[in-house]
DNA sequence: GCATGTCATGTTAGCGCTATCATTAACACG
DNA sequence: CGTGTTAATGATAGCGCTAACATGACATGC
């Protein structure tokens, strides 16, 4: 492979002048600039970032770890920082924890070994080192999808609870009394246990009756899960009058399960999800659900990170951003 | 931040037995081991992989270019590419190219500036600059979802036209005659393409009526462009006996697009998707599908990615990896 | 004509690690 | 007791690039 050092030689120039103009820098003569591409590209030349980065310390890495990667709300996420972080000459380094702080933890360390730039991570709750890590990386850190009681840096997030909360009083507010919610059953899933908190509250502030909780399934519950759990409500609760999902891909399996029993939704019973999904806004009936701006979360994190690294010296720190949530009642209800 | 010198003298050791350390080589004693880690633990020292590959030559990372990461066919992939890499040292670089050539090209030189050991694609179809950057990057290729004409240097794929082919003749075999495709509209995804002219090569072969194809959306086609095909198909064609849709995203709209006009499926008509997403065992009806085994390509492909970095002298190249496929006839058809 | 400024280019050093070879210590063996 | 063998550690050099400074060429102004 060659080196920018033979680039040098066979452009007739100092290596120097080879990286400005690979720089773009505005130090080289138009002439030399023309020889050195000529040269770069007779040799099939590509420029090593990663010794590039040790002189000049800087990576040009962005870390982000999302719960998965198989989901599309988090997909969007990840396409949001990608986006942001375009012709900002930062490249992003992903990573899934699958739900385990444990893993984020060792996803931290090995991408910390890479010395990013910055980090995004999903939710506000890690391990003790994982928080001392990212302490003494001497980086900017965003927190997403929730909004951390002790946040480590940068948030851009919102209260899974209070979302989920809004949801159930919007359905109250329509004269839905009896409420069953359907979510997994571990504790990994902070985001899935917030948002029953927020039904449980919910249900509890408005004085309706005692709410019906299935568990069911390791988070995240897939459509099937769903479905089964609807099956499980049905039986246990056949007067339930509105069954809400942790996620739309549950409250999916859910409505399928009412069709299959013959069931009319909203007429029988009223389904609602969680995340707007596309599939949400795209079924028959269509569902019910809570849009959280999963994309706008991404772009947000990646500004913050890219507002930080571009101006160290006036960090945008310990300003919480809070994303948008919004009921978006469908026919399902 | 500290060095590894400064772990090295906080320890009393050189740093060639702290790298040691770090590298769990057993030619380092017991006790000196332990010091180092302590030194490690009481400075908060992380190691920088960057200046290790440097020296090494080895950098540690996998490239891989998808075309969306919102897409769960392609999320698998990457899942399973992931998976594979675990414990083995490499880390995945990922990216997607939005189904472009041209910003595949960017992406392989963003990617190649990077030295990663080997690098996945999607499909087979590149710039001639993207091409040539690879073959001269001296590194493994790998080129999957798709059986290159000319391969760049080894293949981890499946026909995309036999197995719409496949579909249609599975199809044909239960009796249906009039035969209608949904796809989208341009040139640049491929793949798609590729199973439209399986479809239209079925149909020649078993003598049908001509096909009616409906062209629509910029791919990949939503759920949402699936269903409004399907009202174009219903109104150009009602005696459509089965409309086949490129993903079961589009089949998924398509079907719900029946629901709402009240036609029955398969009765009134069947429809059939491709992709096996989970979205198609769940929904109801079930549709009946084409399962590509996504997660075994990114598998397979990080496996003969490794077996290629890890022995070298015994390359694994031009040997053509066939991933199965295989047609889930569900309630659909 | 000379000080001054500006632009283009080169020189030097060093980023933080690891490959390689050298060295030392401890021990076994005839 | 000398020799060889092995295990643990250290010293040195250098990976390929860029920051920082140095230099030289030319233009400008008085």
């Amino acid at each position: 492979m060659p080196t920018m050092a033979d680039v040098a030689r066979h452009a007739g120039v100092s290596s120097m002048s080879v990286s400005r103009a690979l720089k773009n820098s505005d130090l080289v003569s138009e002439a030399t600039r023309e020889r050195i591409f000529k040269a770069i590209d007779e040799l099939g030349y590509v420029l090593d970032l990663s010794a590039g980065s040790l002189s000049s310390k800087r990576t040009g890495f962005v870390a982000a770890i999302v719960p998965s990667i198989n989901n599309s709300n988090f997909a969007d996420t990840a396409r949001g920082i990608t986006n942001e972080l375009e012709n900002t000459g930062l490249q992003l380094l992903l990573a899934y924890n699958e739900y385990s702080v444990e893993r984020e933890e060792s996803l931290i360390e090995a991408m910390l070994r890479r010395r990013p730039e910055g980090i995004i991570l999903t939710g506000g709750i890690h391990t003790g080192r994982a928080r001392r890590m990212l302490e003494n990386a001497g980086i900017p850190v965003v927190e997403t999808w929730d909004l951390p009681a002790k946040p480590i840096d940068q948030v851009v997030g919102f209260s899974n609870a209070d979302a989920m909360s809004l949801l159930v009083k919007t359905l109250a507010a329509k004269g839905y009394r009896k409420f069953a919610y359907i979510g997994g059953t571990t504790e990994r899933d902070t985001r899935g246990n917030q948002r029953r908190a927020g039904f449980q509250a919910a249900i509890a502030e408005l004085g309706l009756p005692e709410g019906r909780v299935v568990s069911f399934g390791v988070p995240p519950i897939s459509m099937e899960q769903g479905a089964q759990a609807m099956g499980s409500v049905l039986s246990q609760w056949p007067d339930t009058e509105v069954a809400i999902c942790v996620s739309d891909l549950s409250a999916f399996g859910a409505l399928m399960e009412c069709h299959r029993r013959g069931l009319k939704v909203p007429k029988d019973i009223a389904v609602a999800g969680f995340g707007n999904y596309e599939i949400a806004a795209c079924c028959h009936p269509r569902i019910t659900s809570v849009d959280i701006e999963c994309y706008e979360i991404g772009r947000l994190a990646a500004r913050k990170l890219i507002n930080t690294i571009q101006n160290p010296e006036h960090p945008s720190r310990s300003e919480l951003v809070l994303t948008n949530i919004r009921v978006i009642e469908r026919e399902s209800t």
